[in-house]
RNA sequence: GCCGAGGUGGCCUAGCUGGUCGGGGCGACGGACUCAUAAUCCGUAGGUCGCGGGUUCGAAUCCCGCCCUCGGCACCA
């Protein structure tokens, strides 16, 4: 038995195609399994906890729980109508699911792997209440930069424990926060290093996803804080004012999920989670892969649950060619661009699939999708399923099956090709096979002109089709994985359904076919369709860029506070280590200060002396790598790269900048 | 700087346990055909397989150094 999980879609946005990067290929590895026979269950559930919710559900006046019921409902019905069939799809805000984790957590307590500690955490005198996660704006004890209370978002992007942020103030009133001790608890994360270590050589799944995990765990494992100030949430065994960590209990849904399931399955999910027989297959996207190859597996471990066996992450996703950024515009919605605009479900599915090995970045771009239907899916799959099934209902209506034994060979291998593939999880793969094997059949079909021998051979035309017949009968269940609606169709065009058939089908060719007038199976792609999506798009990415210089205003007063003034660099010098940093020594009129600036990159030491720079003066010192930095030299950010400013025409030291 | 993944004809890409090492797809060009959504089929297009060394009888494939791209981290006052 295989159980099959997919990453739990957070319940508080859209679906996008970021998202079916891991739910599409786990769907098309299912139905696989399924094809050659395999039990599988099929889970995944609405992520229904954490502060991003309570957040935004609080400024959109409504509760957590029907924000939750808005995007369930939204992730449901985009799963139906790309053909995502879980055998159940849950939502963590549910009573079995709490109780499932509160059961586990209670597990971890008794074995002693939960200690509380009294950590500092920001508190909101005006609200009246903790500040957790991202319920906290304030600065990156790291590296400085605005940050919100979970991680340094705009900065360094690391994960920071509760308590840890610097000068916090609540997101909602702006009040600035004051520290208040509170008893939180942690998770002994520390003590399953050597676990983790020996568990994650075992762990099966994608490179990606592994060698990220091996690093981590060689570094440093700091014990983790499970607890959270929140209402919103599974509230903590014995301390019922303090609720457990999103991510602790969000992985729990796979095992609720699974419950649920099984009973509806007739199944035991005890064989599953608690007696280890089956294999257990989670399908994530690379951001999460911490998560599921590190604090999961220790959870399951301290709480006696049975191991995952795989871990397969997909790589990134791209919106044409450019990294996918929802706040830049980079970003296609499964509904508004692709679902409403009238687009088939299974192109996308195809494309998803087909465009590149599981592991590597994906890139989505219009012209690649048209294309990819006009030029794969209809050119030679659909066009050989159609002229196949066409000629044949037009000429015989039945065929009598007498099949070439080279075509049988060929469905063969593609057969085999198929099912190398699925287990490497390579999705690309698998559906190359089938089309080449369309391929090879519009060759097939070319070489036999069947149009030719119906004039005075109709014998051997009715043998030729029947070879072609066989060749698509083969490819409606070779396909149906990745093209399932539309490869049902097409089964039952000849008889067959492709819900209920297994693999080997392919080569149990029936001794007579009878043959349905067919349709065109794939729509062509329009040029005009592809500029509309196209300009759709790209507006969306202006009106973004606009959003970020749409700033909020200044006062001629706060812009006065500001010391800037022209500078001369007498001194510039490499900063060991470091590939950005020069220490500059700059002259201000009358002093000279030392600034740290991340400028190595374009400009040299040498070119650097003698040059007039604009300094903000005033800046608060701070030490970078261990060297003294009193001001800061201001420069153009062109995409990352520091270009410095310099007067226009030769100024005095030390003169004032406003 | 550290870790990971990569650099193959205009574009995408297979091969990377060393000897059919130069494949496939798209685009382009020429031809054939008409059953089929001007779809299909056949043929052609000369790319130092990132750079420089080395190992070997022989390397895209192994080793060393370097360059570049992407992702993560450090860091850019």
């Amino acid at each position: 038995m295989k159980l099959v999980t997919c990453g739990l879609p957070y319940a508080n946005g859209k679906a996008h195609i970021g998202h079916l990067r891991t739910y599409i290929p786990a769907d098309v590895y299912v139905r696989y399994l399924r094809l050659k026979g395999e039990d599988v269950v099929f889970v995944c559930g609405s992520d229904s906890h954490g502060t991003p919710i309570v957040v935004n559900a609080e400024q959109q006046g409504l509760k957590p729980k029907e924000l939750v019921d808005i995007y369930h409902e939204h992730f449901q019905e985009i799963f139906r109508n790309l053909k995502i069939e879980f055998d159940f799809y849950g939502r963590t805000d549910s009573d079995y699911h709490h109780e499932r984790t509160r059961e586990i957590v209670k597990k971890m307590i008794e074995k002693g792997y939960v200690y509380p500690k009294e950590i500092e955490l920001a508190y909101c005198p005006n609200c009246e209440r903790f500040l957790p996660d991202r319920y906290v704006e304030g600065i990156c004890p790291y590296c400085g930069a605005e940050a919100r209370g979970d991680e340094c978002d705009q900065g360094c992007g690391r994960h920071l424990e509760p308590g840890e942020i610097l000068k916090p103030r609540c997101k909602i009133c702006g009040t600035p926060a004051v520290f208040r001790k509170q008893k939180h608890y942690f998770f002994k994360l520390s003590a399953f290093k050597d676990f983790l270590e020996d568990y994650l050589e075992k762990l099966k799944g994608t490179e990606n996803a592994l060698n990220y995990a091996k690093e981590w765990v060689r570094k440093e494992l700091k014990d983790w804080c499970i607890t959270r100030n929140l209402e919103w949430g599974v509230k903590f065994p014995g301390e019922e004012d303090l609720v457990v960590y999103v991510w602790v209990d969000a992985p729990i849904g796979y095992i609720s999920f699974t419950e649920k399931a099984c009973e509806k399955l007739g199944k035991d999910w005890r064989e599953i989670w608690i007696e280890g027989k089956a294999e257990i297959i989670h399908f994530i996207g690379l951001d999460i892969v911490y998560h599921h190859c590190i604090f999961w597996p220790a959870m399951l471990k301290a709480a006696d649950y049975a191991l995952p066996s795989a871990v397969v992450a997909s790589g990134m996703v791209k919106v044409e060619g450019k990294t996918f950024s929802k706040s830049r515009g980079y970003v296609v919605w499964v509904d508004e661009d692709y679902l409403n605009e009238g687009f088939n479900p299974d192109c996308l599915r195809y494309y998803v699939v087909n465009y590149t090995s599981h592991q590597k970045d994906l890139n989505f771009s219009w012209e690649v999708y048209k294309e990819k239907v006009n030029n794969e899916l209809i050119a030679t799959l659909g066009n050989f399923i159609y002229r196949v099934l066409h000629f044949a209902w037009r000429n015989f209506g039945e065929v009598k099956m007498n099949v070439d034994g080279e075509v049988v060979e060929q469905i063969r291998l593609a057969m085999e090709k198929i099912e190398e593939a699925i287990e490497k999880w390579e999705f690309k793969e698998a559906s190359d096979a089938f089309m080449e094997l369309a391929s090879y059949g519009n060759v097939y079909f070319q070489n036999s002109q069947p149009w030719e021998l119906i004039k005075n051979d109709p014998e051997s035309a009715e043998r030729a089709v029947a070879s072609c017949l066989a060749l698509v009968r083969a490819l409606a269940i070779l396909a149906y994985p990745v093209l399932p609606s539309t490869m049902e169709k097409i089964g039952k065009l000849i008889g067959l359904d492709v819900r209920k058939a297994k693999l080997e089908d392919a080569l149990k060719i029936p001794d007579k076919i009878k043959v349905e007038k067919p349709f065109v199976p794939f729509e062509k792609i329009e040029d005009e369709k592809i500029a509309k999506m196209e300009k759709k798009l790209k507006e969306r990415i202006e009106k973004a860029e606009k959003g970020v210089e749409e700033r909020e205003l200044v006062t001629i007063e706060e812009f006065g506070r500001l010391d800037i003034r022209i500078g001369r660099i007498i001194e510039a010098e490499k900063i060991k280590g470091s590939k950005k940093l020069l220490k500059l020594r700059i002259d201000l009129g009358g002093e000279i200060k030392q600034a740290v600036a991340g400028i190595a990159e374009n400009y040299s030491e040498e070119e650097l002396k003698g040059k007039l720079v604009v300094v903000l003066a005033n800046i608060k010192p701070a030490k970078i790598r261990g060297v003294d930095s009193e001001v800061m030299v201001l420069a153009a950010d062109v995409d990352g790269r520091a270009i410095l400013l310099t007067p226009e025409k030769e100024v005095p030291v030390g003169v004032k900048v406003r």
